[in-house]
DNA sequence: ACGAAGCCCTGCAAGC
DNA sequence: TGCTTGCAGGGCTTCG
């Protein structure tokens, strides 16, 4: 489900909501997850005060005085505000009940997502210690990725897909970036000249930039904590449209696999 | 050290 | 209608 946009989308429905509040229980349903929720999580939340909510790539961080709790979406993690009285259904592995009346509830039917307590220092964990820029800093840059990519074969798409190289982008907006950058997804990313990698850089922004505005992209069942979709579908111009013709030329669009995730481009207008 | 592949899981759509 | 197959928005781990 979730890309950066939509991890974005979910903290900023999430930050009124939680920022201030405090934990008057936390109930773990069903803790296996990538890896098992802490038993002791519960006991580290109850009573604390969620000082703020951020996000480093696509990992969510509920700041306590006590210690963070790392949230990561996976692929098909969702994290809502409601009721507490709201009756679970499937999937739905941890609930944070709050003074308000309200509580956060994590469902995730792939298991594919993380829920993790840390004490001390958040960024110092092994999760995000080696993460790279966020995309839209301006350390996310053309020259960044152009010298990074130096004598690397690795395709480009896969090189933007790395988070060591940059946090946050995904399948739909590594195959849109490389669409409007008009580059090729399997050129080499070591072969790729500095004003191509300032304009795939310019691309990445863009992208992730108004799929925020927009809510993120729902493909399936995304939904904002607000109970909304996300409306960047439908300014889409690859992901999902194999076999149809490019919006700029004509060409139909080609469909390829590299490291076992769909990739779609045009080969009239990605070089 | 790097790069490719495997794997974790459920749900859904397509095909037979 | 029901079965089987393949694919899905991620990323850590293992293998070569």
């Amino acid at each position: 489900m979730p890309e950066l946009p939509e991890v974005e989308t979910s903290r900023r429905g999430l930050e009124p909501h939680i920022t201030g509040q405090k934990i008057s229980t936390a109930l773990v349903r069903e803790s296996r997850l990538r890896w098992p929720i802490p038993a002791e999580l519960p006991a580290y939340l109850q009573g604390g005060i969620v000082r703020s909510i951020t996000r480093r790539g696509k990992y969510l961080l509920f700041k306590l005085d006590e210690g963070t709790l790392l949230m990561h979406l996976g692929m098909s993690g969702n994290v809502r505000v409601v009721p507490k009285d709201c009756p679970a259904t499937k999937h739905d592995h941890m609930d944070v009940v709050l003074a308000s009346g309200n509580m956060l509830r994590f469902n995730d039917p792939r298991r594919f997502g993380a829920v993790l307590w840390v004490q001390g220092d958040p960024f110092q964990h092994a999760l995000l210690k080696h993460l790279g820029p966020e995309p839209l800093t301006d350390e996310f840059c053309g020259e960044y990725l152009h010298q990074r990519a130096r004598s690397k074969k690795v395709a480009a798409k896969t090189y933007l897909m790395d988070s060591k190289v940059v946090v946050g982008v995904g399948n739909i907006y590594a195959n849109e970036a490389l669409f409007r950058a008009g580059v090729r997804p399997t050129r080499s990313a070591g072969r790729i000249s500095l004003p191509r990698y300032e304009a795939l850089a310019q691309t990445v922004k863009e992208v992730l930039g108004e799929a925020i505005a927009q809510g993120g992209t729902t493909l399936k069942d995304f939904l904002g904590s607000d109970g909304k979709p996300g409306y960047f579908k439908q300014s889409l111009q690859v992901y999902g449209r194999a076999g149809e013709p490019c919006f700029v030329c004509g060409k139909v669009l080609t469909e390829i696999r590299q490291a076992q995730r769909s990739t779609v481009f045009c080969g009239q207008c990605q070089k």
